[in-house]
DNA sequence: ATCATAATTGACAACGATACCAATATAGAT
DNA sequence: ATCTATATTGGTATCGTTGTCAATTATGAT
């Protein structure tokens, strides 16, 4: 609030006890090569005028900064908050900062946002997904810092990417609805099946369908963002049609718990009348009875992962070899298949 | 990832286009007086060499940054993701952008990250609640920028505050209760109370039902972060005690449905042998049957106008005369009161 | 055409810290 | 005591941009 004067700098340190600026510099920083002497008196002399370090010199003269860019589509889902958490947690202890970006789901925005990001110097940049635009691969390209895509790990990344197969959660859902005798099987997605890994998923799951005979019956698109109400609007549209079904995979948890929610309201029977399946596996999966049978995936140690590999390529500590980190899926069957 | 010999700066492009370098900096950063034949050259050189701003190098000169530094105890959680997209939707537009921390509900943690984030400078600060450790409100007593206190409106504020009256929610809950005809009341909370704001909480929860002559039975307070699984434990816990109850006010959502979904499993029916009381109004409440009580808070509104304030503020455009900005809260009746 | 005013452009010096290299002090070996 | 190797300290230039003020050019009024 109050600002009078300017801020104290090395400079004003250095004075203050009678040493050289760079050697004020040197303890301030950790340097090595400092008498304890030296350290004692110009800590104390930072700590009597209210020293603070400038962190946007030293980057100016650095050329690098301590901050990692993050770009997600948005904090209002339950997968990538636990991201940013992860991410944060692996960041622990060192230097480094998340500087926060949302796209919303659009490449244009991630472009522009990371545009706009890399005018920071970042340390590293986490982006979410293998899809982007080529100008954000283009300006990646330049880059000289750990990147790190998360999320999936069906394609081609630009450095190093970790996540899960979409198409292996596609085939465990297929497999198990099939093991499970269900032969009508529908789909339920949202969001014009944004992102783009929603429809590898989906891919997977109808390919793996095919090859066990019992192909798709039919599936629903919805508009807008994932919701529970979108979800009971899924199962809604679904049976309407009056087609003969017995089990719905959904794009995600939140869905498939809106039917399921739908589904109790309305007396339909799960899993007799209908099976459901979702997507994350979300806290709320196992609390509720019946328990959402779904795929569970490992957002926070896929943050954790990422945030790990960029510190450790920033502090050039044993750098991994491997580009790609698909972590582990588990089925998790509840009561609803 | 290649990053062959260093980026172009200003300089190479005035020298591309044979200007001055401040004329070159004119242009790119829309400054005015600056001529349109001059404009053209300068973007049309800084296209083809490829030249991209740095922002460290500006800052330094400028002394302000375009940083953020927010604040949050977790993003694992329905609260704070909710509140860091609305900052986020705020900055659009600007060149604002979000540095994230994350204290675990915890001062010294984050007073350790406000002094990191102080060495670059923001532009200005968002943290959460209002109770923070003292070399943390003596670090912003020197901070020249706006600062938002964001979630809770009871107490002093350091600049600015954006949240809602935890007495006040309390208070609808006691009173909500006591007009359903509940009189044997209990309550329940979880992490050993914090953050502090749940204690404001509680205590004019319980003062009202005290004015309302239906004065708290019992109460438990759990270890250990809110969840599904914990509020589960808390009303098993209260249960146990073999105290007659007839309500049960949560400290948040989570734990509420937590416990609803124990009731379920266990056929104790809700509400007539118990009611049950939340607190934030996440989506899952409206969409469970029964429709879950509580009090739903304006997360997203609380970060978007934080975020607008900081706009504003930098901007110095018609900066509010208000300090404090109480939102305002909502009754949920479902049907588990 | 002349002058006053406004718009446009440029020169220079910072901003504060650190990399690089040189100088000095200290310790250890003979 | 002398010399070498090492640890510690200091001086200077520099990172890339922009604030300040001065110089130049264009514009309009008379």
């Amino acid at each position: 609030m109050n600002n009078d004067a300017r801020a104290p700098t090395l400079k004003d340190v250095a004075a203050h006890c009678g040493v050289s600026v760079i050697s004020a510099s040197r303890v301030m920083r950790d340097a090595p090569n400092v008498s304890k002497s030296l350290r004692e008196k110009v800590e104390r002399s930072a700590q009597i005028i209210g020293y603070k370090r400038n962190r946007i010199a030293g980057a100016l003269r650095g050329q690098a900064t301590d901050l990692i860019a993050v770009i997600v589509p948005s904090m209002s889902n339950h997968v990538f908050p636990n991201i940013v958490d992860g991410i944060d947690d692996a960041l622990q202890g060192s230097q480094l900062r998340v500087v926060l970006g949302m796209s919303k789901y659009n490449d244009i925005n991630e472009e522009a946002i990371l545009r706009d990001m890399l005018t920071w110097n970042p340390a590293g940049v986490i982006l979410s997904g293998l899809e982007h635009s080529e100008k954000t691969k283009e300006m990646l390209s330049y880059f000289s810092g750990p990147i790190v895509e998360v999320m999936d790990t069906d394609g081609e990344s630009i450095d190093m990417a970790v996540g899960i197969s979409m198409a292996e959660a596609g085939i465990l859902i297929a497999q198990h609805l099939v093991a499970k005798g269900y032969k009508r099987i529908a789909y339920v997605g949202a969001w014009g099946e944004r992102p783009k890994r929603s429809v590898k998923r989906r891919v997977a799951f109808e390919a793996e369908l095919i090859r066990l005979k019992t192909p798709l019956v039919t599936s629903v698109i919805l508009d807008g963002e994932s919701s529970l109400e979108r979800g009971a609007k899924g199962i809604k549209q679904l049976l309407e049609r009056g087609i003969d079904l017995d089990a719905v995979f959904f794009a995600n948890d939140d869905l498939a718990l809106g039917a399921l929610f739908y589904c109790q309201a309305n007396d339909i029977r799960v899993p007799d009348e209908i099976a459901l399946a979702g997507f994350n596996g979300i806290e709320m999966c196992q609390s509720i009875s019946p328990r959402l049978t779904t795929v569970s995936t490992p957002r926070y140690e896929i943050g954790r992962l990422a945030g790990e590999l960029v510190r450790k390529h920033i502090g050039r500590t044993e750098i991994p070899d491997r580009k790609v980190f698909p972590l582990n899926l588990e089925l998790i069957e509840g009561s609803t298949t």
